[in-house]
DNA sequence: CATGAATGAGCCTTCATTCAT
DNA sequence: GATGAATGAAGGCTCATTCAT
């Protein structure tokens, strides 16, 4: 499995030996399956090979998980509390709703880019159990009303601008993933700048906002208990 | 399975009887795997009980098929050959570019309605093997093409905008095809109406093709009476 | 499969087109099956390829032979008659008897260098059926028979020598066929040195029994009749 | 299957219940695998039938080989390093060649004798997989590398005179053991006589050697008493 | 006679899951 | 809590054979 960029692979890192046995166990569970998922395809991924990758027994597995499907929701729960959280949280200080969505969009786009493997990994996910791609959908959803608030945007249903905005960035995300697009960030700033106007935005400012650079990630605050940081993320949407 | 609307359906079921027993033995096993493909899902579907559906043994199945991925893709072949092509003939005498795709979008949508067992069988099997896809792409890409040259869309990338109208839509679709959308006709005219102006087409004008009634079904082939056809084909909407 | 030495092919090949219908199509069949056998080995053809490569289906096989089994014994029986008997033919004027079983070992690893293919499906199918081998067995008896008349024999029991013979013969022409030998010719004559030591012979004689080049074959009697020539040859013995 | 002789059967059957649990199975599985391939043949057991005969399901088989030919090599594997290394342990004092060779023939032909289903075991199992036929190989060709040395033998080259051992004594086993010999001793003797004389030995000398009588089995391991078991090799015989 | 579609038993293999240790 | 052997229900696929046409 290729690494992360930095941002990214440090908050996936921050202390598994800290964590008591039980909790480690778990952990490394979930990281091999992670592995087989990438590398079989989650409907491919057998709990056998989950348990050789990680070292340990299938008897193990069972008493982690009841069963295979707890498995991917595990990891959905895990791909959510970290990589795409830690990405939601890159952008916290921005307050305007268009340039938010528009970061968003970009910012995984950016992702499928650099860690195609990841992103599949996440589209496979998403496709297979519900909790992720809800989670991914509440972040988006608070971005889209605010930007109604804000005038931002002008949309006739909240569902079809939903359907808008992650239909069409999954396909370009999915395009750009598989390397079908031979620009990618090209290929990003387009289907964003679309997006956008299908929200209601000029075009001239949709491409000029699409257009932006991403901003950079943000320090993870270091010592500072998980709970925390969880609770304000949640608090700054 | 349930029915199809009479204006589809109809293009379906000619004349099996008339084959030689090759292909009618086939063309049963292809029925068959269309309802195993919908009760399980393309992906646990199994050539035992699509064989046992078919009222045939799995000795049968593989004299017509030599992997479990040619049934896929016959029936992608078949859906493409009957269900799609029926629905692009249906509004072939339509010229103007805008209108033709919000024909197209608006159309699949009320298929997801008023079929969505048959929706979800081609959203799965689009997702299970190209060719399907690819087929429902091609007339959708043509149809981009031509509303660039009358300067009706203007877009950054041809790619772009395949994403966001494929996308979109798709998400549009499986939210109706699922009943998530408690007024189905509304979200599929808010929709649309995003993807046009997402194409670049002025607001109003994007709501008003997205609001116009479908055409009607156009007669088949020569002898069955027209009135009979075009009085179903309204009563389906 | 590649061709065999043109004093056996010609063998091989004689009149099937002045067959009757159904002859021919059987001599078809047992080509096919014969090609078959050397592609796939005895134990792995089936019918269906056999069919195939016939241009038949499996039901006109069915009109044929009875069984799959069958098959087997046909194609034992037809490299009996052809090849073997061919060879047999080809020393019929030597009289003395330890220098005709010092030409039917030799020829047989002739046959294993320049027709490995023809060689191997011998040994195979005189493995699955007992015909073939039996029909070979008989020849080298007689000989057997006559070397002892002759006094150039002295063997302890006609069993035993046969196991000598046949056994030490297969042993050398597979190790031929399968080209582990780097040296077939010098390891066919040292294997028949021994085997003709081995039979009583004194072995300088013995090897220079197995160093002398073989025989020309000698042309085919063309227009006679079949049944003619497997007489005389059968009385020749 | 019925028993071995006593000397053969001890060296089987050696602390089965004291193995660890995975051990024990994996005996159990190549027992069971024994009693079908000699039921069935080599070619022709399926995994099937030796999970059933072994009380398990064939997913406990593929718990311990991966495929039916991992079944067949260890099978190979068991036979060679009990049944053929009791073999050639039992004259291992023995120190000249000839002797030796005269042994190893005459011990095998005794085995096809006593236990012609153990033996026409191992002569599928030989040709299904190398590495038995290769195990007993190896022991032969010291012995006849042995006798060269010790001028016993003469022979043109090692590999024709390994044809001559091996090929010519399988067939009299095959004999002995089909049950084809009306007296399989004398039979024995007379091939293993025939093929020492081929080796280059006094036929005299052959004949006297190839008629010695074995020498009795060795004890095994230390606490047994001896006495019994040589009275039960006398009485195999 | 030939056809070839259909059969059905059977094979090898995989894998989620259980449970005694 | 971990182990890992065992399970058993499937699944995909092959193939000798039959039989109506």
């Amino acid at each position: 499995m290729p690494a992360l960029p930095a941002p990214l692979a440090e908050a996936l890192l921050t202390g598994h030996e800290r964590l008591p046995k039980r909790e480690r166990t778990r952990a490394q569970l979930i990281q091999a399956a992670i592995q087989v998922f990438s590398a079989r395809g989650v409907a491919q991924a057998s709990i056998q090979e989950i348990a050789q990758v990680a070292g340990m027994t299938t008897g193990t597995v069972y008493n982690h998980f009841a069963t295979r499907e707890e498995i991917v929701d595990a990891v959905a729960v895990w791909l959510a509390t970290t990589l795409c959280r830690r990405i939601d949280q890159s952008y916290a200080q921005v307050t305007d709703a268009a340039e938010r969505m528009a970061i968003g969009l970009r910012r995984y786009q950016w992702l499928a880019e650099v860690s195609p493997h990841w992103t599949l990994l996440i589209l496979q996910v998403s496709h297979a159990t519900p909790s992720l791609a809800e989670n991914i959908r509440d972040f988006c959803l608070s971005d889209l009303r605010m930007g109604v608030r804000q005038e931002r945007f002008a949309v006739p249903s909240e569902e079809a601008a939903m359907d808008l905005i992650f239909g069409a960035n999954q396909a370009a995300i999915t395009r750009i993933a598989l390397g079908l697009a031979p620009d990618p960030q090209a290929h990003g700033i387009a289907t964003a700048t679309l997006i956008l106007r299908g929200l209601g935005m000029d075009p001239e400012e949709a491409r000029t906002l699409a257009t932006r650079p991403l901003p950079e990630f943000t320090a993870l605050s270091a010592p500072a208990p998980a709970a925390r940081r969880s609770a304000s993320a949640r608090r700054a949407r």
